[in-house]
DNA sequence: CACCCATGGTAAT
DNA sequence: TTACCCTGGGTGG
């Protein structure tokens, strides 16, 4: 259940454990089969990650992947077990292997049909090629708010449920406001405050957004009780007293997902 | 143990 | 707008 610092962390991942050597490929479930076959015992030479989306280079061959709400990497050392359920894609050395699990998206891809999926995704805050300027131009343009616009991947790709509530939150910003109402300093900010908040959850491998000042330590609180993510200030807080002000946390659904808001932190 | 819901997205209606 | 994909943790009986 991934947002994109997930992903990043997969492509890594992969990079570390298979790339540059042959990879043992199949389909155990047999959904990818004929794809799998394509491409087993090749090198796996390239693993990038474009929000959400995974591809893994063999060749002139990209297998796309994406996890959707469902989909896991399972990555174990040694020799691959006998399969258990269903596994679609199974990549294995002598030394590693991986499981891939319930994905919404998992295919063979040419260079054209790769490079075709990036073109329709915004700029991803965790890409050193990401520029920032095509998504503030969409956002600029539209009366759409700024609570769906975050979460349409091909303004901005990567962003999630939990990135979109808590940046919003951290800048004060009500997720009701319309993208065309956004100065370009409150942009600047969200986009910067993506980039540090990803780049840290790259790194630990969860979502962590809380400021020091705010921490359960600093607040004399209790922590968050639920493991869905690291500490947070609104998201899955509905009813919640708002860390900062105490106000009952808001929600609503926008986007199709449910947003989360505080009512007073956030009414820029 | 049944049921609900979820960090997502597409296709059908 | 709804159905679906088809996993898994939490919750309630």
């Amino acid at each position: 259940m991934p947002e994109g610092h997930i992903i990043h962390r997969l492509a890594a991942e992969n990079a570390t454990t298979f790339g540059s050597r042959p990879v043992r490929v199949t389909s155990p479930q047999g959904r990818f089969a004929e794809g799998a076959a394509l491409i087993d015992g090749r090198t796996l030479d390239g693993a990038e990650a474009h929000g959400k989306h995974l591809f893994l280079g063999f060749g002139e061959s990209w297998v796309h992947i994406h996890l959707g709400l469902y989909g896991g990497f399972t990555f174990g050392a040694g020799q691959a077990p006998a399969p258990v359920g269903q596994i679609r894609l199974r990549l294995e050395t002598e030394e590693a292997y991986a499981d891939l699990r319930a994905p919404n998206t998992c295919e063979l891809l040419t260079p054209g049909e790769k490079a075709a999926v990036h073109r329709r995704l915004g700029p991803d805050p965790l890409r050193a090629d990401a520029v920032p300027n095509e998504a503030w131009h969409r956002i600029a343009a539209s009366g759409t708010t700024v609570g769906a616009l975050l979460m349409d991947q091909k303004v901005l790709a990567g962003v999630g449920n939990v990135y979109r509530a808590e940046v919003l939150f951290r800048l004060g910003i009500s997720p009701h406001r319309a993208g065309r109402d956004l100065t370009r300093t409150e942009w600047d900010a969200i986009w910067a405050d993506l980039v540090a908040l990803m780049r840290e959850g790259v790194g630990v491998g969860r979502i962590d957004t809380v400021r020091p000042e705010h921490t359960p330590e600093a607040m004399n609180r209790p922590p968050r009780v639920d493991d869905h993510g690291g500490e947070v200030y609104v998201y899955r807080r509905a009813d919640q007293p708002c860390h900062v002000c105490g106000t009952g946390v808001r929600t609503e659904t926008m986007a199709s997902r449910n947003l989360f808001w505080c009512p007073t932190c956030q009414q820029r």
